[in-house]
DNA sequence: AGCACGCCGACT
DNA sequence: GTCGGCGTGCTC
C-alpha cells in the first residue's frame, strides 16, 4: 500500500514534499490529483506527482488535508506523457510534471489564486518607524497594494507590514486576482478550398490514418506555398466529423499570427489558442475552454501539446524542423518527438509538415516508421525560383582580389531594379566572431574527430574544437592554398550597405538586422516601406527569411552562404539548407519567376548542392536523406552531458570521474567524445564542461546515464545537465 | 511566497 | 529585564 504522496506545491520552491495519505483519502488520491496540504502554518494547493511507501524525510510527515475534485486535474494520458518525458530526456519527474501542468495553475497572479492584499485603514503616523512611515506613504497613493509589491518597492521584509497590521493601521486579506477579459478579433469565416491533386492525395492518406484509430506519423513534405495549411484544415475537419479534437503546434506563434487566424476563421469559437504572449487571464480562459470541452481544437506553441483534450484524433506539427520546438530548460524535450509520443498514447495520427524536413524525420521515413506524402507544386502554379550558385573563389581569381559582390549579382540587381522589381539581400551573421576562412579558396579548419568547424581563440592564437577541445596553432597561411589572407569570414550588414550605396547610388536601400529590430515601430516601418515599393533593396539577416511575403521581390541574393555552413554546430549543414530554402521562397511573383543567386566558396558542400536542386522538382526522401552526411557521420542521436561548477578544478575532476564511469557502463557501439581540458568554457563565472555521446539509439545512452546519475554522488555545487537530442552544440 | 524564530535595540 | 520590530531561514 502506498501511503505516502509526493506533492509539488503551488508556490514555486522548485522542490517537492512528502505527505502521508490519511486512510479515508486513500482511494481518492491518484497521481495527478490536486490536493490541499498543511505547509508551514498555512494550507496550500499542490499536485500529487508520485506515490510511495517510504519517505527519506527525517521528521514526522504531515497528512494531506483534502482532495480537490473527483477526478485528477491532469488527465491520465498527460501523466503518462510526463513519465515518458522524464524517462526519455533524463529529467526529474517533478520537472516533467511541471512542464505538462497548465501554467494557469502554477503561475502567480492568476484567477483562483489568492494573494495577500494590504489596505490602509488609518492615516495615523505617530510612533511609527521610518520603514513603516514609508509603507503608509506608499499606500496613501494607491489605498491597496499586494504585499509582494510593497516588499519590492521599499526593499524590506514582510515583517514591518505585519507589524502595521497588528497596530490596526492596515488590513491584510487574501484576494483573488482579477484577470483581463479576452478580446477576440472579428474574422471573416472561410470555407474549405478546392484541393489540387497532390493535396487531395495527401489529405486522403492522412484521413486513412485517422480512420485506423491507431497511432501513426505522416510527413507532409511540401514546398513553400504548396498549401500545407489547407490540408491541415481539411484533415481537422475530418477529425471533427468523427467527433475527435485536434492539436496544432506552430513554432513561435508571435511570428505567425496569420496561421492562427486561418484556423480561427475556418472553425471559429471551438479554436483555443495557447502561447506565451497571452496574459495569464487569457491563458486561464483558453485552458478552461479546452477542459470543459467548449474548445476542441488547440493551436499553440510547444506547451499546447499538453492541452487536456479528451479525444484527440489528430496532432499536427507545422514546420516540424524548426529549432524552437526544442525546450531549452529541464525537461529538455523536443515537441515534435513528444507529439509523436502523445500520438502513440492517444492512438491517433500525427502529421509533421515541412518544406525542409529535419534529418530525424527523413530518417524515420526511410526506416518505414513514418509515412511520406509530398506536395511538389505551388498552389498558384508559380514556378520554383531559378537558383544560381556563384563560386566566389573563381570570382576572386577572375578579378584578382576577393570581393563581396560577384559580377552576376551586381548585374542581376541592376536588371531587376531597372524593371521596377525588388531585391532582397540575405546575410547570415551567426558564427561571425569565431570561425576563420581563407579569403581565396574558402578553406576552413575542421576538427578531424568531431567534424565541426574549429573556433579561433585570439588570446593564445590557436584554433580550438569546442566539442572535444583539440587544438592547433593558428596557421599564418592557408593550409590549402598558401594564401596569407586567412581571417574572419564575412562582413556585417552595415558594411554591405555601405558598399551597396557606392555601387548603386540611385537605388533606395534599407537595412534590417537586430539593431533596427530593437525598436518595434522602426522594424514595422522598414517592412511597410519595402512592401509599398518605397525601397528597392532590403538587406537583412535571418529575420527577413521567415513568414514575410513581399509580392514584388523577384531576386534574392545570398551574399555569403559559407558563414552558416561553418557555424560550429553539427546541424550547420542542415540549417544552411533550410535557410536557403526559406530565403528562396521569398523570390518570384505570379507572372515573373523568381531568381536566387547564392554566393559561396563551397559550391560542392551538400547543403549548397541540395539547395541548388530546389528548382528541379527532385523531391524524394532518398534525395533528402543524403543530407545525413552533413551531420556527424554515422550517428543520428546525440546526447550532451554538461557539468557546471564554480571553479575549473572541481569541474574537471568531476567530469574525469564521470567519464571513467561512463565508458564502463555504455555499450561499445556508443561513441564517446572525451573532452580535453581546453574544451572547458567559462560563462558568467560558471565553468562548463561537456561530454558528447553519439549512437543510433537514444535508449542505449540514457539508461547508463540515468544509472550513473542515481549512483554517482556529485558535490552539491556541481550541476549536471543531460540534453537528449541536443540541437545546438555551439 | 509567507510563516515562525530569534536577534537586538528601546524602554520600563 | 522585557517588549516588539526586523531580517532570516525553512517549509514535508
Amino acid at each position: 500500500m502506498n501511503s505516502i504522496a509526493n506533492v509539488v506545491i503551488e508556490v514555486s520552491l522548485d522542490k517537492e514534499f512528502d505527505y502521508s495519505i490519511p486512510k479515508k483519502l486513500q482511494s481518492l488520491i491518484k497521481i495527478g490529483s490536486q490536493v490541499y496540504v498543511p505547509f508551514h502554518g498555512r494550507e496550500l494547493r499542490g499536485f500529487v506527482v508520485g506515490l510511495k511507501k517510504e519517505s527519506s524525510y527525517v521528521k514526522e510527515l504531515k497528512q494531506i488535508k483534502e482532495v480537490i475534485g473527483d477526478r485528477p486535474f491532469i488527465p491520465n494520458n498527460i501523466i503518462k506523457l510526463a513519465y515518458w518525458i522524464a524517462d526519455y530526456y533524463c529529467a526529474p519527474i517533478e520537472n516533467a510534471v511541471k512542464a505538462v501542468l497548465p501554467s494557469v495553475i502554477r503561475k502567480k497572479g492568476i484567477a483562483h489564486r489568492k494573494k495577500l492584499l494590504a489596505t490602509l485603514v488609518s492615516h495615523e503616523k505617530k510612533g511609527l518607524s521610518e520603514i513603516q512611515k514609508k509603507i503608509v506613504d506608499l499606500l496613501k497613493k494607491d489605498q491597496e497594494m499586494l504585499i509582494s509589491e510593497i516588499k519590492d518597492k521599499i526593499k524590506c521584509s514582510d515583517s514591518p507590514i505585519r507589524t502595521l497590521q497588528k497596530k490596526n493601521i492596515l488590513k491584510l486579506e487574501y484576494k483573488e486576482i482579477r484577470r483581463d477579459p479576452f478580446i477576440s478579433s472579428n474574422l471573416i469565416p472561410t470555407k474549405p478550398f478546392a484541393l489540387m491533386e497532390e493535396q487531395k492525395n495527401a489529405l486522403d492518406s492522412i484521413c486513412k490514418q485517422i480512420d485506423k484509430k491507431t497511432s501513426s506519423a505522416v510527413l507532409l513534405n511540401g514546398v513553400t506555398g504548396s498549401g500545407k495549411t489547407e490540408v491541415y484544415l481539411q484533415a481537422i475537419k475530418y477529425s471533427l466529423q468523427r467527433s475527435q479534437g485536434a492539436i496544432v503546434l506552430v513554432p513561435e506563434i508571435a511570428l505567425t499570427p496569420q496561421t492562427v487566424q486561418r484556423f480561427k476563421a475556418r472553425f471559429g469559437e471551438i479554436v483555443a489558442v495557447l502561447h506565451s504572449n497571452l496574459s495569464d487571464g487569457e491563458r486561464h480562459d483558453e485552458w478552461h475552454r479546452i477542459h470543459n470541452k467548449s474548445a476542441t481544437i488547440v493551436v499553440g506553441a510547444r506547451s499546447a501539446l499538453f492541452a487536456p483534450i479528451d479525444n484527440v484524433g489528430l496532432i499536427i506539427v507545422d514546420e516540424e524542423h524548426e529549432p524552437t520546438y526544442k525546450q531549452e530548460e529541464s525537461p529538455r524535450y523536443h515537441a515534435r518527438d513528444v507529439a509523436v509520443m502523445r500520438g502513440k498514447i492517444e492512438n491517433c495520427c500525427v502529421v509533421l509538415g515541412s518544406a525542409t524536413p529535419s534529418l530525424e524525420t527523413c530518417f524515420n521515413v526511410q526506416e518505414g516508421r513514418y509515412y511520406n506524402t509530398e506536395l511538389s507544386q505551388r498552389v498558384d502554379n508559380r514556378k520554383m525560383p531559378h537558383i544560381r550558385i556563384i563560386n566566389m573563389a573563381l570570382e576572386a581569381e577572375k578579378i584578382g582580389h576577393p570581393t563581396l559582390f560577384s559580377r552576376e549579382l551586381v548585374d542581376g540587381i541592376y536588371e531587376r531594379i531597372s524593371k521596377k522589381e525588388q531585391v532582397i539581400l540575405f546575410l547570415n551573421r551567426r558564427g561571425f566572431s569565431s570561425s576563420l576562412m581563407c579569403e581565396k579558396c574558402g578553406y576552413v579548419s575542421e576538427c578531424t574527430e568531431c567534424s565541426i568547424t574549429k573556433s579561433y581563440h585570439k588570446s593564445d592564437n590557436k584554433l580550438v574544437c569546442h566539442i572535444c577541445g583539440s587544438e592547433e596553432d593558428f596557421p599564418s597561411r592557408c593550409p590549402n592554398c598558401g594564401n596569407p589572407n586567412y581571417k574572419y569570414g564575412g562582413s556585417g550588414t552595415e558594411k554591405i550597405e555601405e558598399i551597396l550605396e557606392k555601387l548603386f547610388p540611385n537605388f533606395r536601400i534599407a537595412r534590417m538586422d537586430s539593431d533596427s529590430m530593437r525598436r518595434k515601430d522602426s522594424y514595422q516601418k522598414i517592412l511597410d516601406a519595402f512592401r509599398l515599393g518605397k525601397t528597392d533593396i532590403l538587406i537583412g539577416t535571418q529575420m527577413i527569411a521567415k513568414g514575410l511575403d513581399f509580392p514584388n521581390v523577384t531576386l534574392v541574393g545570398v551574399l555569403n552562404a559559407d558563414i552558416s555552413i561553418h557555424v560550429p554546430d553539427f546541424r550547420a549543414g542542415e540549417r544552411t539548407y533550410q535557410l536557403l530554402t526559406q530565403v528562396a521562397g521569398r523570390a518570384g511573383r505570379g507572372d515573373i519567376p523568381g531568381e536566387v543567386i547564392i554566393q559561396t566558396y563551397n559550391p560542392k558542400h551538400p547543403a549548397i548542392k541540395a539547395a541548388s536542386k530546389l528548382d528541379e522538382d527532385i523531391y524524394s526522401i532518398n534525395d533528402l536523406i543524403f543530407r545525413k552526411k552533413m551531420m556527424y557521420p554515422p550517428y543520428s542521436h546525440l546526447i550532451l552531458v554538461t557539468l557546471k561548477g564554480p571553479n575549473e578544478s572541481i569541474v574537471v575532476k568531476c567530469i574525469e570521474s564521470f567519464y571513467n564511469e561512463l565508458v564502463h557502463v555504455l555499450p561499445s557501439s556508443v561513441k564517446v567524445v572525451r573532452p580535453l581540458p581546453a574544451a572547458i568554457t567559462k560563462v558568467k563565472g560558471v565553468y562548463r564542461y561537456q561530454i558528447m555521446l553519439c549512437d543510433e539509439q537514444t535508449v542505449k545512452m540514457t539508461k547508463p546515464i540515468k544509472y550513473l546519475l542515481d549512483n554517482v554522488r556529485f558535490p552539491k555545487e556541481i550541476k549536471v545537465i543531460v540534453d537528449v537530442d541536443a540541437l545546438s552544440l555551439s
